[in-house]
DNA sequence: CATGAATGAGTTTTCATTCAT
DNA sequence: AATGAATGAAAACTCATTCAT
């Protein structure tokens, strides 16, 4: 009972020092977050925030993990009735729409070169299919579409890696460049979602 | 006369400086930089650089600035008798492996959201055409290939930014996450062109 | 009944953390000891261990004193029917061999000047022979030695400080030192013994 | 002129960092030293001492090498008319009561396991006498010792390091223990190089 | 123009100990 | 008896910037 209780109010404080830590970073940058921040806004000491967390390090993995996770999640499976060019745009689209929202979470994931975030967000390498889950919803899409003849046949990993880099490319400048109109931004989404489709037209 | 003398050293040493600067984040990264470092290297006193420029930032910002001008000016005019094809796809990969030699910095340069920055590098504005010289020659091979009938009638600005976007992200991907093969990028880019190329068509 | 029990439990307890801070003091070093490794190792938290050691220097001092005990019975007592030379020479060699076994420990106890490890180490003071056990192997011997006229007669106490000290120093060479070979070792030690013992001779 | 006093200012300062540090140290112990302690005592901010020196590290170094230049210079060079005893035991007695002075100091640097601090301190490899200008005035002793048929015929490098080993090993004692008095001091330190000079003879 | 000393606030991390539960 | 949260002080080190000289 108390016991429970202890470890209820652990993980609670733990999610505080993440949310926290994720206001921060979303708010202003990576490079903005500190310890002394955290523990501060929490008004706690700052050697207590090593009680939940064994380093600065781990806090920022967790949160671009768990960040990671709700935007795999957020992908909606295709609509079985769909159509490849449809099942396409709209998992960009939804893709897009989700990162934009924490677009600075997003872009401190998405730059990052450090080797445990690349693990979970490299997808240029030879064979990333099988580590990708969040590839397979674009990959079923090219196969579907390949052999209801609407695309080309092709390398779909290959082919898979270039179009997500595409759409990436596009949200990333989006992120950085923040003062584009909603209006213009589905513009600019619509254009190369037509693109791209269009080019994979046999 | 000794005035004018004074100045070209000045400009010299300033010069110096820059290249230095250049040269630490090129070789490690921004976070690297510091001015100590710079001064050292210079066999100056660290408050010394305060006479050449009025803060760190400043300094970055002048980097930033010359390597754009570098890129933009080593993206060469298009050959007058190739065609669209043609020129869409040398001036990309021109770009891209030019950037991929200063990796470090292009992502300093691109990945920034100082509006300092983005003054030289935003590209989704309305009306960008006007303020990016860079863009003109793309602009123009689209121009040139939809009179040509190569291309579909459109939009040419907005389908301007979509290809450098979809460009800039794979260039992106790349330069992140570094461990990708002479042989898989080729065929990364390539593959990437051959869509938008197709997409483009009536 | 259960009381007898508790305190033997208790005692189970404190033993066990005395074990694991002497392994990693023997395992690393003096400074590397923690509370926290303890109670981690232990699999408790960290508060506990104050039900059974009232600081970590108590833990400490238990620990060293505990050593100089095992180190004290594990120098043998003289075969009777062995020379005075060879019972020093094998008394100095068992003593060398097995504190070399325990260097760091060994290194922690004979290095501290806390007053509470020097009422344990302490060796030059008058009248030691009373307080000090395990010189009293090195003393006979040289009683004996003297009365069979190995030796020459002499202040035993005095001597036996100084023989004892010429000992400790070699061995805390090897101990600081570590890279000394095996045979090189070997060597060292029974050159000094021999030196000692000539020394001894009337 | 103005250049010279500032660098001759900053020697200064070094030398009073220096200064305080070794001060620290002989009063308290090597544990004791902090950086902080020693800005505050100088008034100086904690990261002025960077200016100066490097690191810690490199303060305690610098320390241990300048007490370990003027510990050799100490040992006088032997009266040339003076016997091989006379010369061991004057060069052993001066080495002794010249480190005592240093007692705190010395332990630091003695039993030292850094590999830079070993580079000076380390006597028991095999051809340390290449290495060591210290040992040479007591190989000579000993050389001529045996020339002149006062000792007994050896190996002169594996004998130095068993004898300085021994007086190391008392004088360690002595500096550990802290509480023996001059007069049994004299005595103790008398009766090893009695058995020492003794143990030598043919 | 150049120096280089000095600042002062910043960084992450470690640790023994206490205490309410 | 045991927990584990929390403290608070400590550690070494970094850095952009200022300013008297």
């Amino acid at each position: 009972m108390s016991r429970k209780r202890q470890q209820q109010q652990s993980e609670e404080i733990k999610s505080r020092i993440l949310d926290i830590a994720q206001r921060i970073i979303s708010e202003e940058s990576l490079e903005a977050l500190s310890i002394r921040r955290i523990t501060n806004e929490m008004g706690y000491s700052s050697g207590s925030i090593y009680h939940y967390f064994k380093s600065k390090d781990d806090i920022i993995l967790c949160i671009l993990q768990e960040r990671y996770q709700k935007i795999i999640k957020s992908v909606k499976p295709a609509d079985t009735d769909s159509s490849p060019d449809e099942i396409i745009r709209a998992s960009m689209k939804g893709y897009i729409y989700n990162c934009l929202e924490w677009s600075s979470l997003y872009k401190a994931m998405m730059f990052s070169s450090s080797p445990q975030i690349l693990d979970i967000t490299a997808v240029l390498e030879e064979g990333i299919l099988e580590k990708r889950p969040a590839f397979k919803g674009l990959v079923q899409a090219l196969e579907i579409g390949i052999s209801a003849g609407t695309f080309e046949s092709c390398n779909v990993e290959l082919t898979a890696q270039t179009l997500w880099s595409a759409m990436f490319g596009l949200l990333s400048r989006l992120i950085i460049e923040q003062n584009t109109s909603q209006e213009y931004m589905d513009k600019l989404i619509n254009r190369q979602i037509d693109i791209i489709l269009k080019g994979l037209r046999p």
